[in-house]
DNA sequence: CGACTTGATGTTTTT
DNA sequence: CATCAAGTCG
């Protein structure tokens, strides 16, 4: 997409870099100050769609233009690979191939891209793996087990996140145990598997999640010198969602922005590098200037450290920044704002701020009530259905929940109506187990020492090794001080059976040799600094596909007779697909990379928006993006605010502004819905509708179907809302039916033609080869009859578009729709 | 050692 | 409900 021919040479600006001041024309007189002001620290309050993207790629596009800085000398940090993403296109778009050697990326990748090169100064080797929750989990796991911590009611997942979060605030096992109360055996035990946790990481050249900022942090502070390479080379740096930072986040950009002592400057100078021009009176070089963007209304993270004071007091922090405060809405329509600041001025303690607009009021907001999630959804489909119908592109809509969960009752209503959709940041393809496996053996070959990885594959496929050969390969590694790889290569001296000691040895080689294909001259065994074999010959498709043909492991998924084995095949195919579209799209990228950005950039497959798809996504993923029609599920009490927060300090405030970042996502129109009763795991609870949605203003909201016209409809609910009626339901049915939604009721009838609405969803079904065609009267169990008006698609896959008689248009999916000829 | 059964168990949000 | 852990038999 690059349409520039020579950033070298003046006149090779091909995509027509708008002139100095066209980089602040159409900006308000607050977004152009942001844009231009210079100084040490900026700091921009901006509301929800108050065009801050927009502000920060024009801040970097102005610093270029006004020489006040290289590419080089920048870095924005932003919380999530998309934002990343984007960022960098519009950056691009403004300056083309000048965008070329600025450091844009997430905290995370940040993180590891300085690790990986300083990593002999922290004793890690630079193929150090990356762990996820998953692998942390695991280890945890073992980690109780063998101290017997789970009779003292310690869980893998509680441990976990205890652990996370003294990370986040940089602490250890060790200053953690400075200040407990090591009398109490709980906390002794705690910092026993806090300690073991992190030598098992140790021993495996491994790092969790919060280690990567952490570690970063420690190396700073550790080795000044290798801190000052750093902070000499980044002089902007801009920081996004500075809301969402956590104590290890700061502190890693106050590490950043700390000036070079004029000593150190000295001794770079010694060393050829020609910093001294950078340098201030005072011989050292000054902090780089820091620009930060953040909406404390937006603060949705706390549960993983953020920490809302970094914001707040940034202006304590550093003295004589400049604020400047963005309040325009650019994005929603009055009704939608007035929504947002009606919910989220119920927040106390906070900075009142009130976004406005000058597009107008626009259309209501639309509420709705379903009998149960599944309703819920079908309610959804079909509007969706009605928005696609009246022009808007399936990809400008979304759909937001709380919980994960709640996709299980969308995706099957989506499927059924033919509706195209994706979930967003679901990214279960690299959890499932068998890309795992496959990942695991390339984890393997590039860092030998990653014990996790290698246990995973030592039985995967089966070979035939059991939970007693991996216990003896361990004691023999642990005995003669050696890693567990090593052990396998020596496995023909454990006097183990065989076949066994055959398929160890058959493993060792199989690595070994995958190793030896990425580095060509050396011997694997050290590894190479910084240098990726500049004739990068071998690609990592080559690699995994040799270990994957040399394990085994793909003709035991082809060959198996289980019929899921098929379908994991095709996943490990499209992984190796994945790995060549890798090479290709980057031909210089190491084995090492490839790993690297899976771990981190596991959504990268959500960028390609181009498919025209309707987006289902958490309201976490949400924030940041925005769509034309934006429909908020699942407003319960018990779900937003979730059962779990609702009890803690700071919950409900937290989960209101979940709602807030939610609502202020839509552009025209918004959905507002939720459900009488819900299926949480098993049982089917009466729901109430959310407090939230009583705190928005009852003329902004059209409900199509209200709470107490739902909870009024008696006997023709589906049992489960009957049987077990609690008190609190009626409340809400009876207070509020009498004032506020009985209005609605009255004046709107329920649904048009067929109030009748279907609750119930039938197991999948299979109509075999049935055939329709146009013209063809069908009979739908929930919808009744209706005529087959146009036939799409191909296979399993073909639609039949029906007009039903009472029920209007649907599309359906023929195969599995409940459906029949008639 | 591995395939199979039953039984318990847990449940927010993410890089 | 749905995955995961432990237990049993070949």
């Amino acid at each position: 997409m690059t349409l520039i021919l020579d950033p070298d040479e003046p006149g090779g600006w091909s995509d027509a870099p708008p002139a100095a001041s066209a980089l602040v024309d159409g900006l308000n007189p607050e977004q152009r100050e942001a844009v231009e002001y210079r100084g040490p620290a900026l700091l921009i309050v901006a509301g929800a769609g108050s065009g801050k993207t927009r502000v920060l790629t024009h801040r970097i596009a102005g610093l270029l233009e006004s020489r006040d800085a290289w590419p080089s000398q920048i870095l924005a940090i932003t919380f999530t690979n998309k934002a990343a993403a984007e960022m960098r296109e519009r950056v691009r778009h403004l300056l083309g191939d000048g965008a070329d050697g600025m450091w844009i990326s997430t905290f995370h990748s940040a993180c590891v891209r300085i690790l990986r090169r300083e990593a002999d100064a922290i004793g890690l080797s630079s193929t150090f793996t990356i762990y996820d929750s998953a692998d942390t989990r695991v280890i945890l796991k073992r980690i109780i087990k063998d101290l017997d911590a789970d009779t003292m009611g310690f869980t893998p997942a509680g441990v976990q996140g205890k652990i996370s979060k003294l990370k986040n605030e940089l602490a250890d096992a060790d200053s953690y145990a400075r200040n407990a109360n090591m009398n109490d055996p709980h906390e002794v035990m705690f910092v026993e598997i806090f300690r073991q946790y992190a030598r098992r990481l140790r021993d495996a050249s491994a790092l969790d999640f919060d280690d990567l900022i952490g570690e970063t942090v420690y190396l700073f502070r550790a080795f000044p010198k290798t801190a000052a390479l750093y902070q000499r080379r980044f002089r902007h740096i801009l920081v996004d969602e500075y809301q969402d930072t956590n104590h290890a986040q700061y502190s890693l950009i106050h590490e950043l922005t700390r000036p070079v002592a004029p000593e150190l400057v000295d001794e770079m100078e010694s060393q050829g590098l020609h910093v001294r021009s950078l340098a201030d009176s005072s011989g050292s070089i000054p902090g780089a200037s820091l620009t930060v963007v953040g909406d404390s209304d937006q603060s949705i993270y706390a549960f993983r450290g953020a920490d809302i004071r970094n914001i707040v007091e940034f202006e304590r922090d550093f003295p004589g920044a400049r604020v400047v405060l963005l309040e325009q809405n650019y994005r929603s329509t009055q009704n939608i704002l007035s929504a947002a600041n009606a919910v989220i001025g119920n927040n106390f303690d906070r900075k009142d701020k009130k976004l406005w607009t000058a597009v107008g009021d626009g259309e209501k907001i639309t509420g709705y009530t379903g009998y149960t999630a599944h309703d819920e959804a079908q309610f959804i489909a079909d509007e969706i259905e009605a928005l696609h119908r009246s022009g808007v592109d399936y990809r400008d809509i979304a759909v937001f929940y709380r919980t994960n969960a709640q996709t299980r009752a969308l995706e099957e209503i989506f499927v059924r109506s033919a509706l195209p959709y994706r979930v967003v940041g679901g990214t279960k393809f690299y959890e499932r187990a068998e890309i795992k496996d496959a990942m695991a053996y390339l984890i393997s070959v590039a860092n030998p020492l990653d014990e996790l990885a290698l246990r995973r594959i030592l039985n995967t496929p089966k070979r035939g090794i059991g939970p007693a050969t991996v216990t003896a390969l361990a004691t023999f590694a642990e005995q003669n001080e050696i890693s567990f790889r090593q052990a396998m290569r020596a496995a023909a001296g454990l006097g183990l059976g065989p076949k066994v000691t055959a398929a160890i040895t058959a493993l060792a080689n199989l690595l070994d040799e995958a190793a030896l294909m990425l580095v060509p001259p050396t011997p694997p065994a050290d590894a190479p600094a910084d240098a990726p074999a500049p004739a990068s010959s071998v690609k990592v498709s080559d690699v995994l596909s040799h270990l994957l043909t040399g394990s085994g492991l793909l003709d035991a998924l082809r060959n198996s007779r289980d019929p899921q084995d098929e379908a994991r095949a095709e996943n490990v195919d499209e992984l190796l697909a994945q790995t060549k579209d890798f090479d290709k799209d980057n031909p210089d990228a190491t084995l090492v990379d490839f790993l690297t950005q899976v771990s981190l950039v596991a959504a990268a497959d959500d960028l390609d928006d181009a498919s025209g798809t309707v987006s289902l996504m958490t309201l976490h993923t949400a924030k940041g993006l925005e769509y034309h029609a934006v429909f908020v599920t699942g407003i319960e009490e018990g779900l937003l605010p979730h059962q779990i927060s609702a009890s803690e300090p700071g919950g409900p405030a937290e989960e209101r502004r979940l709602f807030y970042v939610g609502i202020t996502r839509a552009r025209v129109r918004l959905y507002l819905s939720l459900a009488m009763s819900r299926a949480q795991f098993g049982e089917t609870n009466v729901a109430l509708p959310s407090r939230y949605l009583q705190e928005i203003p009852e003329e902004l909201i059209d409900w199509k179907q209200s709470p107490g016209m739902a909870n009024s409809r008696g006997g023709t609910g589906p049992r489960a809302l009957n049987a077990r009626r609690q008190p609190g339901a009626d409340r809400w049915g009876s207070s509020y039916n009498s004032d506020r939604f009985s209005v609605a009721a009255s004046t709107k009838p329920a649904r048009a033609a067929g109030a009748e609405w279907p609750n119930k969803v039938t197991a999948v079904r299979d109509n075999g080869d049935l055939t329709l065609d146009a013209g063809d009267r069908i009979r739908h169990a929930d919808f009744g009859e209706g005529r087959v008006t146009q036939v799409t698609g191909e296979g399993t896959k073909k639609v039949a578009h029906v007009s039903f008689d009472s029920a209007g248009q649907k599309k359906l999916l023929i195969k599995i729709a409940p459906i029949e000829k008639i």
